[in-house]
DNA sequence: TTATAATTCATACGTTCGTTTTAATCATAG
DNA sequence: CTATGATTAAAACGAACGTATGAATTATAA
């Protein structure tokens, strides 16, 4: 009886291995024989797949992207939707947004650990064609989430939410991408915890960061 | 009569070249043409110099860093010495390490922008071997840091101390390193504000968000 | 089974990469 | 001035890069 999978789907074996070695080598540094190698496919097959190298870089992140940001949106619906004509609270603003980021660690159908680390250090990817295409994928929802934080803070200038949003981005890419980057720099904080300890707890921590920050005393420019 | 620079320190040039290459492309992104091309230098100037593109990362670090974490020392040194037997403050704490960094944008001597930039985007940087070295020249200073902020903060878990810093170093990072990648991001807010505008305003802004998140209710882990 | 399309394969193309080599040029001390 | 070492220069190295090609193979449907 002849496997229903006889190569097991090549496309998706691509995005695997170029999810993983990605996340692990950066764009730059990983070569389309490195992926096909690693994926047990033949070289040409990432150009008949997907066209060139630069698209499997983009629907590798579009794969899981689409998905985490159509459930940012349909979060805050519920959201706005339960709160009637009140703001939404900041606090519920921040775990949808970043909550529902956080989550994916668990679930291995979407990435887990290796897509949201992928993601981390990608926000700082120094190629042009990566950042534009982050940029447009994040578009719609990054406006929508700046104009809830807009209402729930009225008292707050709408600049100094833009900043926060921004050093809350910051934060919570190195916390991920960081796990093991920094490692050496944070060294001995590893011997209490092990891998999996440290990621359950990653949400409880971060998230008082975040709120403590978005609602610290304004500056005064003095 | 002859120019008592002739070259203008080849060295120099190239240090300068790489380090806004290294932070407009990555440094794999960077290839040795593109240093030496915008040096003026021979190609072959670089493995004379330094011996290979490795080291020359390692020496454009160096070069600033070396400085830098010296200030951060003493600094703290004096911070302690002021503060007699008592606890030095958080705030001045975060300062001393933050700041003085933030600080440097303003002094093209010692880089300016662009090499808090490179700075930023090296931390996330895949390269095994960056990641090494900068650990390695960060770990005195991070130690003595985070021995002050357990003095500083006796009620809060060293372990939570130690998270929340790296979440101050992800949250600063990204504030310089992104002030043009996540523009797209975040788009509009660079109407109000030019460049130097944003510049200045930023420590003000961003010191706030880190010691409200480092000051943050402590998580309870239900 | 046979025609047709989709996919996989081995292989090669032209470029660019970091590094090395050997010779030319420069600065400096005797 | 000359000899010695430091620096710069031009050219080439082999390796690796992303991509393209055309044939072989596999799946699909008539």
């Amino acid at each position: 009886m002849a496997d229903p999978h006889p190569q097991a789907d090549t496309r998706e074996r691509i995005l695997d291995a170029g999810e993983r070695l990605f996340m692990a080598h950066g764009y730059e540094g990983t070569s389309m024989r490195q992926i096909t190698s690693e994926a047990a496919v033949n070289l040409a097959a990432v150009n008949y797949h997907f066209g060139s190298k630069e698209s499997l870089m983009q629907e590798v992140f579009r794969r899981r992207l689409d998905g985490l940001n159509d459930e940012r949106m349909a979060v805050l619906d519920r959201l706005e939707a339960e709160a009637g004509d009140q703001a939404v609270k900041p606090s519920l603003i921040v775990d949808a947004f970043f909550g529902t980021l956080l989550r994916m660690a668990d679930d291995e159908s979407r990435g887990g650990m290796t897509f949201l680390r992928l993601l981390g250090r990608t926000l700082t990817e120094p190629s042009e064609f990566i950042r534009a295409f982050l940029a447009h994928e994040y578009k719609t929802v990054m406006d929508r989430y700046k104009e809830a934080l807009f209402r729930a803070l009225p008292e707050v200038p709408k600049a100094e939410i833009v900043w926060r949003f921004h050093f809350m981005l910051g934060a919570t890419s190195y916390a991920i991408a960081g796990t093991d980057a920094l490692r050496l720099v944070t060294d001995w904080q590893i011997e209490a915890e092990d891998s999996t300890d440290r990621l359950d707890r990653l949400v409880p921590r971060l998230m008082p960061f975040l709120l403590g920050g978005l609602r610290a005393p304004l500056p005064n420019f003095e």
